[in-house]
DNA sequence: ACTATGTCCTGCGAGC
DNA sequence: TGCTCGCAGGACATAG
């Protein structure tokens, strides 16, 4: 579900909400599939921990904890994967179906990990590596750097998260039909000064994203259950066969690396 | 080393 | 109304 926009305003509504809580305990569903460390590490390294602060890294959100005011080695991670939510609730709210882990709050409240399809993941890290670079701190020589000698097409290149980090399906399209490259074109094949528009666009677009608190297609909330906004700002992405805002030819749908890309035929080239 | 493809899951809407 | 099909904000493992 979520891509860097969503996540964004995800953990900063979390910040807002948890930082400064304390975690008294753990609970964790007997099926131990969504998470990506042992059950008991995971327990282990959050419970009586404080919660010193919330961020996002790529799509990944991070929790820095602390002990007595000194800070954990270990950082909670949670990547919510496509339908993953973490909702700050109280303890009578209904639990929802496939909800996977419980954690208790000093402060009396819950917070929760929902997720229906269980690509989600869970898992405690020293030092956490995210890969590849934050779109939003990018410069132009580190993003060159990405797509030089790459034969892949452009599109794949932006959702590989080993190289960028943070951008998904909805914010690669939209970036690509904002400088008129097509997905498909080879990342090799883009002049550099394409490549720096390129780089110009992803930013504006993931900022303007962040400001309307995300994209909201289906069941995407924050943290406070608001949605975002930020699909009424879509230009080609879930529009196929509607016409093109700008030349109105209408707008393609085909299928790279598995993923829906949907572009413009007449602007994109 | 890089690239393309299949797989993991559940739920929803479209079409019959 | 109820079924099947295709599709979904992601990321891996695998094969070539």
């Amino acid at each position: 579900m979520p891509e860097l926009p969503e996540v964004e305003t995800i953990a900063r509504g979390l910040a807002q909400r948890v930082s400064g809580d304390v975690i008294d305990s753990v609970w964790l569903g007997r099926k131990p599939e969504p998470l990506k460390s042992p059950a008991l590490e995971i327990a282990a390294a959050l419970e009586h921990s404080r919660i010193a602060t919330v961020r996002r890294m790529g799509k990944h959100i991070v929790f820095d904890l602390e002990h007595n005011g000194v800070p954990a080695q270990a950082q909670w991670i949670v990547h919510l994967g496509m339908t993953g939510r973490l909702q700050v609730c109280e303890p009578q709210a209904e639990i929802l179906k496939h909800t996977h882990a419980i954690l208790k709050l000093a402060s009396g409240r819950e917070l929760r990990f929902v997720d229906p399809r269980r690509f989600g993941r869970l898992s405690v890290a020293r030092g956490f590596d995210a890969g590849g670079i934050e779109p939003l701190e990018a410069d132009l020589d580190r993003f060159l750097d990405l797509f030089r000698g790459r034969k892949t097409p452009i599109k794949s290149a932006l959702l590989n998260q080993k190289l960028l980090r943070g951008v998904g399906n909805i914010y690669a399209d939209e970036s690509l039909f904002r400088v008129g490259i097509r997905p498909r074109r080879r990342a090799s094949t883009i002049t550099r000064d394409q490549l720096g528009k390129l780089l110009v666009s992803v930013k504006e677009v993931l900022r303007e994203a962040i400001a309307l608190g995300g994209s909201s297609i289906s069941d995407y909330v924050d943290a406070d259950g608001e949605a975002g906004f930020f699909q009424l700002q879509h230009r080609v992405y879930g529009r196929e066969g509607e016409p093109c805002l700008v030349c109105k030819t209408p707008i393609k749908r085909i299928v790279i690396a598995g993923r829906s890309s949907h572009y413009c035929p007449k602007c994109q080239k």
